[in-house]
Order: C-alpha cells, then structure tokens, then sequence
DNA sequence: ATGGATGCAAAGTATTTGCAACCTG
DNA sequence: CAGGTTGCAAATACTTTGCATCCAT
C-alpha cells in the first residue's frame, strides 16, 4: 500500500508526460478520490471536493475521472443499476466483489485459489490473462434476515 | 437446454402465478427475447419485437426485461458503458468469459472448482449468491503470435 | 501568449413513469 | 367488469459537450 503522496506523485507525473495540465481543480479532486479508499460515485466524489474548493463542477470531476480511468489509475465499474462507481487501483492490492442485491453493500475480498483455477482455464483455452473481473451477487447476512420474514 | 416452447410456458405459468397478465405484447416480446440466445439490449430487442408487432413500445420492452429479471429468468449486465444488456438464463447453461483485449474474440467457459470456491467464499462472509460476472481479459492463442512480432 | 481546462447550461443517452385508453382474466 | 397493461410523452437520472473565459506552462 503506497502512501497517498507516492499515489499524488504518479498521476501528476503521468498526467505531465501526457501534457496534461495540473489544475488546482485536478489536485483537488485526485487528492480526495486517493484518500476515499472505497467505491465512490462522481456525486460522491463531487460533493466531498466542494468542502476543498466549493466551486468545482461536476462536469469537471467527471472528466477528472475518465481522465484517471484513462491514466489505467481508476477503474469504472457498474454494479447493479444507477451511477458507475470509481475506485482507485493504485493504492490497493487487487481484489473482487461480492454485491449484495437488496442493500447494495459491496465486500472485497481475494482468492488466491480462484484465481489460479482462472489462469488455468484460460491457458486451456490458449489465453494468457492480463486482468479479470469478478463479482459475485447475492444477499447478505442482513438481508437474508429481512427477507425470510417478510416474504410474503 | 431446453426448448423455447417449454422456457415460454416456464415464463408464462411463473408469469401467471404472480398474478400478472399474459399480453400479446409480452407473448411477442419474451419469445423473440427466448431465441436471442445472446445478451442483447433493449434497444436491440425492441428492434426485433417490432417485426412480430410494430406497435410495441420501448416502454413496454423494458418493463417486460424488467419483469423477467424479476422472475429471476434473466439477467442485466453492464458491460463497460452504454445500454444494459440482458441475457436469457433459462435457455443456456451458465457460463463466464474469456476475451482476448486484442481481437475482441470471447470464448465462454465453465468451470466448477471456481463455481464451487465462489460459492465458498461467499459464504465465509455471509452471503448467499443469486448469480455472478466472471470475465478473464488477456490475449488468444492468435493475438500472442501476432504481438510477439507486431509490436513497436 | 497559447491552447488546454473550467463552469455553466444545454444536449445526449438510458430508463422510468403519469395517464387515459385498452384488454386479460 | 376491474384493474393490470399499454403507448405516448414527459420526466428522471446520469453523463457528455459547446462555448466563452480562465489559467498553467
């Protein structure tokens, strides 16, 4: 796990070799998207910014963030309906998910087993994986509860 | 796999347990829906259903989608951005994906010792899986040959 | 200086919903 | 017949984009 600074350092040199400006708005938005260690949406994300600078936009942090997915330092992700989350993947090691389809309540965890049954299989089929995906959907503990006694 | 004609009747008999009605529109929209065997949007499939009936609405295709995922006989997914993409789990065995990031080819695969481990590891954290994503991304057989000599 | 970045608002997509007419059970 | 269902259009929700202004380099 890097340090925040570390994480700051490599998207602005990124961003720099790109020939990509480093606004006050931008060191904002990184800034806060690194320390929010989780899933977050971009209104999420924009209404933590505006206790930095009040007068960032939206727009503004959705480019920031396409613009970060690009740099490969976030990822977008989809889960269930409603707005994409981002989540940062510099400063975490990587992991999957587990969803929960009622309350929406998201847990990562990590399979070494897993994922070495997934290289296995894609060597099988001749592929060498450079990524994956995996999310698991289902209820939760506390949503089991809640639905076996009010099922109708 | 089943035929289409014993999926409809699953769907309709489920459809009238809950009390809800089997309409033309419905008949027409989760036949064509049953023969896509293939995620397909509801952009998509409303496009098809209009062949059999050109007066069905995109209103109308959703809330049927939206039904069926309801029932538990299909599932929505978001593939990177764009429409949601539904897909029939009635008519085929469950499977996940293997895509090669170069060519696009995707191959689908099934493995029970991951199936199995998923399973498990849900459990070690309390949840009870309806369904799961499985998507390995890395370069095919072909796309390895290619690289090794294209690359710049 | 210069052209990339920003805020705002308007435009775009994707999907849902109110409502009156309509049809299934 | 009753009330669930439909088409239509308007409404939502989410995200992108045009443009004049601004600012990092």
């Amino acid at each position: 796990m890097k340090a925040p600074n570390d994480i700051m350092r490599r998207v602005r040199d990124e961003a720099r070799r790109r020939g990509v400006r480093w606004t006050t708005q931008r060191q904002a938005i990184v800034e806060t998207f690194i320390s929010a260690d989780e899933h977050i949406t971009v209104e999420d994300l924009h209404h933590r910014v505006r206790a930095i600078d009040r007068t960032i936009s939206a727009a503004t942090v959705y480019r920031t963030v396409n613009m970060l997915v690009e740099m490969g330092v976030a990822t977008k992700r989809h889960f269930g309906s409603g707005s994409a989350t981002f989540e940062c993947e510099v400063n975490k090691e990587h992991h999957d998910h587990l969803v929960c389809t009622s309350c929406g309540k998201i847990i990562e965890f990590h399979n070494d087993a897993i994922e070495d049954l997934q290289v296995t299989v894609a060597r099988e089929h001749g592929f060498v994986i450079s990524y994956h995906r995996m999310e698991l959907y289902g209820s939760c503990v506390d949503c089991q509860k809640q639905t076996g006694a009010a099922e109708a």
